[in-house]
DNA sequence: ACCCCTCTTGACCACTCTGGTCTAAAGTGT
DNA sequence: ACACTTTAGACCAGAGTGGTCAAGAGGGGT
C-alpha cells in the first residue's frame, strides 16, 4: 500500500511526496502547462512525462490517473496563490487606489515568478464540463472570497470626492488597472521577463494611478 | 474545371459561391465555430461537416483543404466586419465618450448577431504559429488600422480637464468601458441573449458613462 | 549470496480521431 | 440518351489517446 487517505477522503500520493523537490517540481510545471494550455481533456499525459523527463509509467505510479493528477494540480494552486499572492497583500493600507495598486505589484511578481500557476488557475475557469470534487470547490470559493475582501475591506470612502457613486467609482477604477495590467502583459508576451526592466512600466502605471486619484479622489483644497 | 484564379492569385471556390445561401451560411456558422472554439490545428473537418450536415466530400469539393477553407473564413470575417460593424460607426461624435459609448453598443450588437465571427475573429489573434498569406495580413491590419481611426480621430480634446494627460485619460476611460464590457458578457455567457432584456445593462452602462464625463470633463461652471 | 521492497522504464494495448480521397450514384439540362 | 455537376460517406494510413504491465535496477537487511 503506498497512498494514504486522509480525513477528507482526499487521496495523497505518497511515493510522489518523497521525491526529491527538483524533480517533484519538473513534473508539477510539465502539467501545468500542458493542462494550461489545452484545457483537461486535451492535455495529453504523453507530453507531460516527456517534458517532465519521467517515464510514462511514473506519472501513474505517482498519481491514480489523469484525472487525480489534475485535481492533486488545483489544490497545489491554490495553496501557492494563498501563500505567495493573497497572503502578501498589506490590509493596514486604506487607500483603494493603493491597495489596488499594492495587489497589482504583487499580482504581477506572482505570475512571472509562478507563470505556469498562473496560466493554469486562470485557464481552470475557462473549462466547463468539469466537474470538480466538493472540497476542491469549495477551497476555490474560500480563495476567491478571500481575494475579494482583500479587495474591498477596511476601504476608506471618505477620500472619494462626494458627487460620484463610490461602489462605482470601485469598478471604474479596477477596470482600468486591470486594463493597464492586460495590456502590459500583452504586450510583453513572449518576451524573456527576466532580461527586462519593468521600471519605465511601474513608472507609466503610476503615472496612471496619479490621475485615478486627480479625478475620483476629493480634491485637498479647504 | 471549377475554381477561378482572380489577378492575386487568390482561389475562390466557385461551386461554393453558386450554392444555395442557407446552405451557405450553415458551413461558414459551423467552421466558424469549430475552429473559434479549437484554433486551427485541432479545428476537425469531420466535426465542421457533421454540424453543417453535408458530407464529408463536399466540403473538399468547395475547399482545396482545411487550410483553403480557414484563409476563406478570415476573408469572409473581414468583409462582414468592415460592412456591419466599422461602418455603422457615426464619426460625427466629436466628444471622446460618447463616441466610445456608440461603439461599445456597436460592437455589442455585432456581437450578438454574429457571434461565430465574433468569436473567430479573436481567437484566431490568439492563434500563434500560422502563417497566413500576405493578401489576408494586408488586410487585417487595414482593418486593426481602421477600427483605430474610428476610436481616436476627430475628437474634440477641449472637452478634457486640464490637469490631466488626454492620451492617458484616452486609456482609462478606454480601459473602463472595455472592463464594464468583459464583465457583463462573462456574466450573460450561456444565456439565451434572444429572451434577455439588456435595458437594466445599458441603464447600467449609461450611469457609469455619466461618471467618467464628471470626472474626466471640464466642469461647466464659468 | 539471497531476498524483498520500492522505484523506474518504455513497449504495448485497444481505441479514437485525423485530413483527405475516391467510387458510385443522383440530379440537371439538352 | 448523354454529358456534366453535385452529393454522400466508406475508406485510408497515420498519429495520438489514457492506461497497463513485465522486466529490471538499486539498496538495505540478513
Amino acid at each position: 500500500m503506498n497512498k494514504i487517505i486522509t480525513k477528507e477522503s482526499q487521496v495523497i500520493p505518497q511515493p510522489f511526496n518523497n521525491l526529491e523537490p527538483s524533480k517533484q517540481k519538473r513534473i508539477i510545471d510539465a502539467a501545468l502547462k500542458e493542462f494550461a494550455e489545452n484545457g483537461y481533456e486535451r492535455a495529453s499525459t504523453n507530453q507531460i512525462v516527456k517534458h517532465a523527463e519521467i517515464g510514462k509509467g511514473m506519472l501513474f505510479y505517482y498519481f491514480e490517473n489523469k484525472q487525480g493528477l489534475y485535481h492533486y494540480l488545483i489544490d497545489y494552486a491554490i495553496s501557492t496563490i494563498e501563500r505567495e499572492y493573497l497572503k502578501q497583500i498589506y490590509m493596514e493600507e486604506r487607500d483603494f487606489i493603493e491597495r489596488f495598486s499594492q495587489i497589482t505589484e504583487v499580482k504581477m511578481t506572482y505570475h512571472y515568478e509562478n507563470p505556469n500557476v498562473s496560466n493554469f488557475i486562470s485557464n481552470m475557469y475557462l473549462d466547463d464540463e468539469l466537474d470538480l470534487p466538493e472540497h476542491l470547490e469549495k477551497r476555490l470559493g474560500e480563495m476567491m472570497e478571500e481575494g475579494l475582501s482583500k479587495l474591498y475591506e477596511d476601504i476608506d470612502y471618505t477620500l472619494f470626492r462626494e458627487d460620484i457613486d463610490v461602489e462605482k467609482a470601485f469598478q471604474l477604477i479596477r477596470w482600468s488597472m486591470e486594463g493597464y495590467q492586460n495590456d502590459l502583459l500583452n504586450e510583453l508576451k513572449g518576451q524573456n521577463i527576466a532580461l527586462l526592466n519593468l521600471d519605465p512600466y511601474w513608472d507609466e502605471f503610476y503615472e496612471y494611478l496619479a490621475i485615478l486619484k486627480t479625478t475620483f479622489y476629493k480634491t485637498e483644497e479647504e
